[in-house]
DNA sequence: AGTGGCTCCTGGCGGC
DNA sequence: TGCCGCCAGGAGCCAC
């Protein structure tokens, strides 16, 4: 399922494909993959030159000289770039000057697309949209403030794009693995150094998983159809029952907020235990 | 207000 | 061997 690092890695690859190819048709084949009708969408692309590539959280962001296309993958969506044949029959196509295509192909069709006018449009688009996580506003008092308070487990918590944008089941798994935080502990009672090791975390985890070009687990492949490999070093996402790469506890899997959640019974304890009490336990002088 | 639950959608897989 | 039913999950929506 494509997160801040399936999308970012999409966008890398995409970038130089299109920057300064001109629009020169869209079609759209499925008419739910937008609110906008495929004449709407036409009537702002056409003609016009893309200029940038940006991403915010899961949302790729196409700049054209003038007006803006936002793509989300949720689930299944992909980006294929001058692929012939198509693998399969894509929900919208666009068509560039040179000749080169660019299709939208979605399994489940849950992915979206947006036609902007303009900045304000996109800012008031993102309104709700939480702090980017790699962006340097990001900081560990940031997300103690963001955390405070709040009652619901730490997964929920990751998940809530309106906190952090861009992280999804995967790499909230993999974080709260690397952070040491067990993902019910409720969200508020993370104190100070947690937050700092759980920013740390994040961080880490989602620029390994960019650095390793996304995760392949579903069916996430780059707009040349390579896939990731963050699969091959997942610590606790989809290793139910198999031994920690830590220290050798079977993962566990729980439901939190009808997701799948994965982790490691001992290295993510419910209550973080001080150095000296962790030490005693290990001891068995407790 | 904040939080949890339901819904969309379809390929893949477990079970009989 | 074949088929049925259930599961995965991002985010919007609704209910408590």
């Amino acid at each position: 399922m494509p997160e801040l690092p399936e999308v970012e890695t999409v966008r890398r690859r995409l970038e130089p494909a299109l920057t300064g190819r001109r629009i020169v048709a869209l079609t759209v084949a499925d008419a739910t993959v937008s609110a906008q009708t495929g004449a709407e969408l036409r009537h702002l692309a056409l003609g016009r030159d893309v200029a940038r590539l940006r991403r915010r959280g899961k949302y790729l962001i196409v700049d054209l000289e003038e007006g803006i296309l936002v793509v989300h993958l949720r689930m299944t969506g992909q980006l294929l770039f001058e692929r012939p044949p198509t693998p399969r029959r894509p929900r919208f196509t666009i068509e560039f000057d040179d000749g080169s295509f660019l299709h939208f192909c979605d399994v489940r069709r849950f992915g979206r697309l947006w036609a902007l006018r303009d900045e304000a449009e996109l800012e008031h688009f993102f309104a709700e949209l939480g702090v980017e996580p790699l962006s340097p506003g990001f900081s560990t008092a940031r997300l103690r403030a963001l955390l405070d308070g709040r009652r619901a487990p730490l997964k929920a918590f990751l998940l809530d794009q309106r906190r952090i944008a861009g992280v999804g089941n995967i790499y909230a798994d993999e974080a709260l693995f690397r952070a040491g935080l067990h993902p019910l502990r409720p969200a508020g009672s993370v104190g100070p150094r947690g937050a700092g090791r759980l920013r740390e975390a994040l961080v880490e985890t989602l620029e390994l998983g960019i650095a390793q070009a996304g995760t392949s687990v579903d069916s996430f492949v780059d707009p040349e159809g390579a896939s990731g490999s963050f699969q091959e070093i997942l610590n606790v996402y989809q290793r139910t029952g198999e031994p920690c790469r830590r220290c050798g506890t079977p993962i566990q899997r729980v439901v939190v907020g009808g997701r799948g959640t994965h982790f490691c019974p001992r290295c993510q304890p419910k209550r973080r235990m001080g150095r000296h009490a962790a030490g005693a336990k290990a001891r068995g002088t407790t």
